[in-house]
DNA sequence: TAGCTTGCGTTAATTAATTAACATAGCTTT
DNA sequence: AAAGCTATGTTAATTAATTAACGCAAGCTA
């Protein structure tokens, strides 16, 4: 099986999320433009996408939807249980909690943790809070995949180190620090203020192109 | 003024946060590859992306942090305080309202708005929160150029719509969908179900290269 | 069944972005 | 003051990713 570039994985997931939405809506057959459309992308890249699939579809039928996402789930290996954690129960924490609360059948927070002795001990959102003292053992202890880094920006790369420590492979950082991790382990970094930053950045430059325009 | 990748926005920004750091630590000379191991990048991206600046540096020295800083608040136009308001105050708009409190001078969320109208006229983290219904008449009167939207994905093209027509340049949208917006409207998505489900795949990855290897 | 339409599958071209390479100028040292 | 070291500034090369182009097969129409 052929590596697939970050970017591509990204649109599959999103193809899946609006072809289970089709599928819901009883269609059975879907073209590339509509898909194109929902992602945000150019048809062309939608079909330039499925080169990797082993799927074939038809003039005035385009891809037959099941089978398009039976092609998926096969690449994305979402049959799996995929157990992650969440380090630092503050209000992004508690959001992501919340949000992903049985949002997706394959992936769950098996445990929070926090370094905070007042949180620990307590049940949020239906996941078991630790202290965060407990984090190697019980990551270890669960095989979790996963470590979701909602601390403060001075405790976040500790907490990384102990995350891959206890065995994660997959890191995704929401705080504002750039985290070093050894080779092999992925690391996803969402930056909110940066973000922010950046919107009003464009949005200033928006506005100034109007002017001199 | 030539017009700079969204990538390069990015990165600049982070050197102004490392920068920062390293200013307040008494520092007053900094070299590309220590911005570039705080960043992440190499240190050639670093200078390459100095090209942009009308700044020198020399051996042995570096670059003169308070020189760079200059330029770099001169590029990101950081001087003016942009107005943004953020429509959806969950969980997650409520992590972003305290979060984001006070955290950049130059940036303020001067109002939030729900469909709720138990949440509405009161105030939270020190942002006022209006009902949905007065977004457009809001937004306008304050000038705001950015929106942040934290709805739930049947509601965020509807509110959208309404921001770019109460007249804001840029959106921030943390709803799993793709939005629709006119040209020339800035669009940022930040879709945390799908980060976290890609940081599971590229575990799994991960865990599979281990195996076969 | 012949011709026409339509949207796929693939190859090619273009564009963007990263990485590498190297000449240059400033500082230090003797 | 000359030689050597160091990290910059810039140009070139490489790589990745997107966009365009177009032949082709499947089904519809008459």
């Amino acid at each position: 099986m052929q590596k697939i570039p970050q970017r591509t994985v990204e649109r599959f997931f999103r193809y899946a999320q609006f072809l289970h939405t089709r599928l819901d809506a009883g269609a059975e057959n879907v073209f590339s433009r509509e898909l194109a459309a929902a992602v945000g992308v150019s048809p062309e890249q939608v079909r330039r996408d499925l080169m990797n699939f082993d799927l074939r579809g038809t003039p005035q039928r385009g891809y037959q939807i099941k089978e398009f996402m039976t092609e998926l789930y096969l690449h994305l290996e979402s049959s799996s249980l995929t157990k992650m954690v969440l380090v630092g129960v503050g209000n992004l924490g508690k959001a992501i909690l919340t949000y992903f609360l049985h949002r997706r059948p394959n992936l769950s927070i098996v445990a929070a943790f926090d370094s905070d002795q007042e949180k620990a001990n307590r049940v949020y959102a239906g996941c078991q809070i630790y202290h965060a003292s407990m984090l190697e053992k019980i990551v270890a202890q669960e095989g979790a995949a996963v470590g979701i880094i909602t601390v403060s920006a001075a405790a976040a790369q500790e907490t990384a180190d102990a995350l891959v420590k206890a065995g994660v492979r997959g890191i995704l950082n929401f705080a504002p620090t750039q985290l070093k991790v050894p080779e092999g382990i992925f690391l996803e970094q969402i930056d909110i203020t940066l973000s922010i930053e950046k919107a009003a950045y464009f949005a200033r430059k928006t506005a100034l192109k109007e002017h001199t325009s």
